[in-house]
DNA sequence: TCTGGGGTCCTAGGACCC
DNA sequence: TCTGGGGTCCTAGGACCC
């Protein structure tokens, strides 16, 4: 035996020691989950949840999906279907949802510590510790514990390497037959599966990447599955064959922990109107950088860079425009008027007259923890101070009384290019105000 | 004066995700 | 009339250096 070779039995106990199971949880229609909750009435009803702005559809129940409500439709198209069918409709309230997925987050967390949180709706548990036999079983006991404790229903996929446990998880919701659960590890028939998906339904797989695979006859999932690494190196770089490889069980992308700072952060909106002139567009360029460095501070964080962005908007007629600028600060901070003053004089510098606004935002960048911060020597120390208290006093106050409670001047008063938000839900877990009451 | 290749770092933009 | 918002990662290409 060659050295570095193993024999087979030692190379077979090697793989079996190293197999993972990835699990991943997945709330169903999550937004429109998070609505019923609280309403009984709608349950087994249709149920749409709309963007800022109430501009478009972003999350449907089992029932809107099946009249044919389509993802990121535009309202006004649907408004038709939904009178015939009596749609229940909401403005989005991400307050309302992130705290159901805090509270669905925490149950998970009961059962592992080995918990990756994807997203708002999403996280990847390892199961590779649980025996084999047991899998299933453990992942309905999840899936009840979770509804039984927030009324959320989830489903659960399961596979040796994370691409594959998304793709059983959409198996899972797909039929009922699974009762939201799919093991695909070691699954007889994985093969005949993988060739009823459409390719784009893999994680990663895009609708450009889809489309020129599509021109290359590769259109399921397990053509792809079995194309040659040359080739996928060759089309879709080392991204590309990563997916390949994790589509054939060989895992590449690890469970992670929880980052510790974000690298960027980004506040934008797009307005019910277009915006012509400077003045309401310095508000909202002032009130997305008070969001933003309210977001910095929340995470014990310094930044150093800013840049603002401004568009007119895609459907409309006439000039399209679309700028950004971006501008260090003298050193890393998290004040908010240094900021909003920054931000100011990028808006300045790309703002042109004659076009109509539909869209703006900021993004800071250059994050660092605050007790990394280095402070520049000429930097008056006193006014630092100053600053930092008045930025804690402001986010003490905003919490216990309601954000924007306090606000920058900058930020203006009447806010006219404010988005619209008609049907949104009251905050029932988040506001004592809105607190359900119970009629005996 | 002109000519050369190779390396790193940074940024903008594209593609993807939910 | 009305078309979301917030992220990450990768790559190509330019600037700069030796």
């Amino acid at each position: 035996m060659k050295f570095g070779e193993l024999s087979p039995i030692l190379f077979t106990q090697q793989i079996m020691s190293q197999t993972k199971i990835f699990g991943l949880v997945d709330c169903n229609n999550f937004y429109a989950s998070c609505e019923r909750v609280f309403r009984p009435k709608l349950r087994g009803k249709p149920i749409i949840v709309l963007s800022n702005n109430d501009g478009c559809v972003i999350a449907r129940s089992n029932e809107a999906k099946t009249i044919g409500i389509t993802m990121g439709q535009p309202y006004f198209e649907c408004e038709k279907l939904i009178r015939q069918h009596n749609i229940a409709v909401f403005s989005s309230n991400f307050s309302l949802y992130g705290d159901f997925s805090n509270r669905v987050m925490n149950i998970l967390e009961e059962f592992t510590k080995d918990l990756e949180i994807y997203s708002i709706d999403e996280a990847f548990m390892d199961f590779s510790n649980i025996p084999k036999s047991d899998i299933e079983n453990h992942a309905q006991n999840i899936r009840k514990t979770i509804f039984k404790w927030t009324g959320i229903p989830v489903s659960i996929g399961i596979a040796p390497t994370k691409t594959l446990a998304k793709l059983a998880n959409k198996i899972a919701k797909k039929n009922p037959i699974h009762k939201g659960v799919f093991n695909i590890t070691n699954h007889p028939h994985t093969d005949q599966i993988l060739s009823k998906l459409e390719v784009g339904e893999v994680w990663g797989i895009g609708w450009r990447l889809s489309k020129f695979l599509k021109q290359c006859n590769i259109t399921t999932v397990l053509q792809l599955k079995n194309a040659k690494e040359e080739w996928i190196k060759k089309h879709m770089a080392v991204t590309g064959l990563r997916t390949v490889l994790e589509l054939n069980g060989i895992p590449k992308i690890e469970m992670e922990d929880r980052p510790e700072a974000q690298k960027s952060i980004i506040t934008s909106r797009s307005f019910r109107n277009p915006i012509t002139t400077l003045p309401p567009l310095k508000e909202a360029v002032a009130t997305f950088t008070s969001r933003a460095t309210e977001k910095l501070r929340e995470q014990g964080c310094v930044a150093s860079y800013i840049q603002v962005y401004i568009s007119t908007g895609y459907h409309q007629q006439g000039a399209m425009y679309r700028e950004n600028f971006g501008k260090e600060l003298p050193y890393p901070t998290a004040s908010t008027s240094e900021f909003i003053a920054t931000a100011d004089e990028c808006l300045k510098k790309i703002f042109k007259y004659g076009y109509g606004y539909k869209k703006a935002g900021v993004m800071i960048t250059g994050i660092v923890p605050k007790r990394h911060q280095q402070l520049d020597l000429f930097t008056p120390l006193p006014d630092y101070q100053k600053q930092e208290s008045l930025m804690t006093m402001m986010d003490s106050l905003n919490w216990r009384w309601g954000s924007d409670t306090i606000k920058f001047g900058a930020a203006g008063v009447q806010q006219k290019w404010h988005y619209r938000q008609e049907k949104r839900s009251p905050n029932y877990t988040t506001q004592w105000e809105d607190l359900l009451t119970i009629k005996l």
